[in-house]
DNA sequence: AGCCAGGCTACCG
DNA sequence: CGGTAGCATGGC
């Protein structure tokens, strides 16, 4: 019988981490955990995030920051930015490309970052409170295809598939799809099996990083 | 002490 | 088109 993405793979998983509460967010951290290097701004159960504008935004600066990149070390950054008050889309732009870039500085590619921030943060404040499309998103410099499906899903509740390196590596040793298969295709084999339903497309990206992170693969 | 992390752009053939 | 160098820090 072939493999069902939500019956082999989102069920198991489910069963065995548990809700995951994405995306971690600064106001639900506690701090003296997180100086321990633990992050504990996640929301398992809940669903009803972003509360706020500047939580969505929040979101949007880090699914930027995780580019290649350990959440460990994008908690930090997002830490320095919002003490120094620049965790909004205006304080962001206006600010010099030298303090910007300092403050990113743990999450690494700094210089590349800021601007990607940048040229965000521009976007964001034209949109006026309005929901991006996918398009849209697509055409800021520096947001791909999965960082605009993180976006939205997180951001802005559309159920949109979130697909990374650990969801192709996880759904790959299942032999549904081969490397070097496109973003899009991979995309599809995921949410064709997955009921519509917001919360499972974000518990299934957020199991997809638990598995894969725990599992030292390769 | 390497290896690698919740990618994207630019440029090459 | 597909393939790949470059970007960079910090944790394990």
């Amino acid at each position: 019988m072939r493999v069902n993405v939500y019956r082999d793979i989102y069920l198991p998983l489910w069963q065995a981490h548990g809700p995951q509460g994405w995306w971690p967010l600064l106001s639900l951290a506690d701090k003296r955990m997180m100086d321990q290097g633990r992050y504990t701004g996640y929301h398992s159960g809940c669903y009803d995030f972003p509360r706020t504008e500047e939580e969505r935004f929040e979101i949007c600066v880090g699914a930027i920051l995780t580019q290649n990149t350990a959440w460990i070390n994008v908690e930090k950054a997002l830490r320095k930015l919002s003490e120094s008050a620049l965790l909004t889309p205006s304080a962001i732009f206006e600010a010099p490309h030298e303090q910007l870039s300092d403050l990113i500085r743990p999450s690494g590619y700094y210089n590349v970052k800021s601007r990607k921030l940048r040229e965000f943060s521009s976007f964001f404040q034209r949109l006026q409170g309005h929901e991006p499309s996918r398009e849209q998103l697509l055409s800021v410099w520096g947001v791909g295809e999965e960082t605009a499906d993180s976006i939205l899903l997180y951001a802005y509740k559309k159920t949109e598939m979130v697909v990374d390196a650990y969801t192709k590596r996880i759904l790959a040793s299942f032999g549904l799809v081969d490397p070097g298969m496109k973003y899009q295709e991979v995309k599809t084999i995921c949410q064709c099996d997955l009921p519509r339903d917001l919360a499972v497309y974000q518990e299934f990206h957020a199991l997809m990083v638990a598995e894969g992170k725990n599992s030292s693969m390769a």
